[in-house]
DNA sequence: ACATGAATATTGGAT
DNA sequence: ATCCAATTTTCATGT
């Protein structure tokens, strides 16, 4: 996977590993050392020399790490120009990005490291406790909103967006059901408040609405119910304590 | 600013250089190789074994990058307790951060590359083009959202958010301005709507609403125009011309 | 290409 | 600690 490692390159040393390895494609390339970043596109920003981190990767990524934080000072998610130059014996990378126009340019002035991996093809991956999960959850097993609850529809569109779930409850209401993976927040309740009136002024009957996430802010509680709407605690996750014998949200089918 | 670099090395030299290096602190620490990794927060997921790259920083934050995309497969953004153990000949390092209580677990396999690294505090950053920036650009000269409009507040709280200009125009009538440095989409007409309705429910006088923004989408438009609100275009960035002679946004004060 | 909404969103600020 | 809104948000998805 190591395919080429330079301790403290001097300017040269560096430009030759750079255009060797953007050459050879396929590298995720690490650079440590002391950098000056600019960067102007939809926004536009300027770092002074300081010691960061660059990681650039085979798909044209792009970002310039700091020593803290977990986000990057800087970053490109594709690139579809890459240069280089000698600025006054400084290296220089451009990175440049086509739509929208933009441009990462970092000067290097004094590279601790510089390494060249060839990573394999990626790995599996699988992420449990998204909303999609949730939505698959509850539209297999409607009853865990409510007894009685049968469903009519999911991700229904409407002109203000779409509706996670629409179902009937055992009086024969329309039920309009948003769902939130984690803390609900007053912007799930306006978003239930819009897709409740847009439905009820459609069909000309009463809606329900009902917000189902594992919590939910006390603004958005104390909305919720000046709305009229209700609130129906529904987990993302099993919980960490042993499965115990109710059935719930992740049983499987 | 290198501290230690091993090229390859076996379980008991990772785990010897990770003691010390966590130990030392104040280290940014690099791991490239073969890892398998768990994560359990949140959410939980699970990464098979493949090539990645954990990147460890003073502040306690965590990532690992897989070959491609700019965002890293798993991550925390502050960790409250490390540790290492060997599990099986192998290394691993277990990241707990208490609140929210997650878990990110790494397995190291065969480690290609291990480099710590003393970066300095971090140096000036400057980023131009935020909202907040257009923000005080029109507070300064309001006029440019319209000829003779007096600004009366700035982020004035309401109970559904804070309106980000609140103004009266040369008729004597109130203004809610709602600022986005990009593109505004249907969410930032809803969230005027709000403002404008709260301010006029409170004044008991109609109230006009303005988006200002460099573009909208066409449906927020639609929107905007069906709810009688109105689109004021603003730059976020100076034009990359060169500054004409007319009075802009970016003019000094 | 455009619009929409989720995300382990993160981050900074105010209360 | 909680809540809120911005972000160069990125990303997947649907039209």
């Amino acid at each position: 996977m190591l395919i080429d490692l330079l301790h403290e390159p001097d300017a040269e040393a560096l430009l030759v590993f750079l255009r060797e390895q953007l050459r050879a494609g396929g590298r995720w390339l690490q650079i440590a050392g002391e950098m000056e970043v600019l960067y102007h596109g939809r926004a536009a920003s300027s770092a002074d020399a300081g010691d960061y981190l660059l990681l650039l990767k085979p798909d044209g990524s792009l970002q310039v790490h700091a020593p803290r934080g977990i986000k990057p000072l800087n970053w490109q998610p594709r690139t579809d120009e890459l240069s280089l130059e000698l600025d006054g014996g400084r290296v220089v990378l451009v990175a440049e990005r086509a739509s929208p126009h933009e441009l990462v340019r970092v000067a290097f002035l004094d590279t601790a490291l510089a390494a060249a991996l060839a990573p394999r093809e990626e790995a599996g991956f699988v992420l449990q406790g998204s909303e999609a999960e949730m939505q698959r959850a509850l539209t297999r097993s409607p009853e865990l909103i409510e007894p009685g609850l049968e469903l009519l529809d999911v991700e229904l569109p409407t002109d203000v967006g779409g509706i996670d779930l629409f179902a009937r409850d055992r009086h024969g209401r329309l039920v309009v059901v948003e769902l939130k993976r984690a803390k609900a927040t007053h912007e799930a309740v306006h978003q239930l408040a819009r897709y409740v009136q847009r439905v009820s002024e459609a069909v000309g009957e009463p809606v329900r609405g009902v917000l189902a996430a594992p919590e939910a802010t006390v603004p958005a509680l104390e909305r919720l119910g000046a709305l009229g709407l209700e609130f129906r605690e529904v987990a993302a996750l099993p919980l960490d304590e042993a499965v115990d014998a109710q059935p719930g949200l992740f049983d499987p089918p």
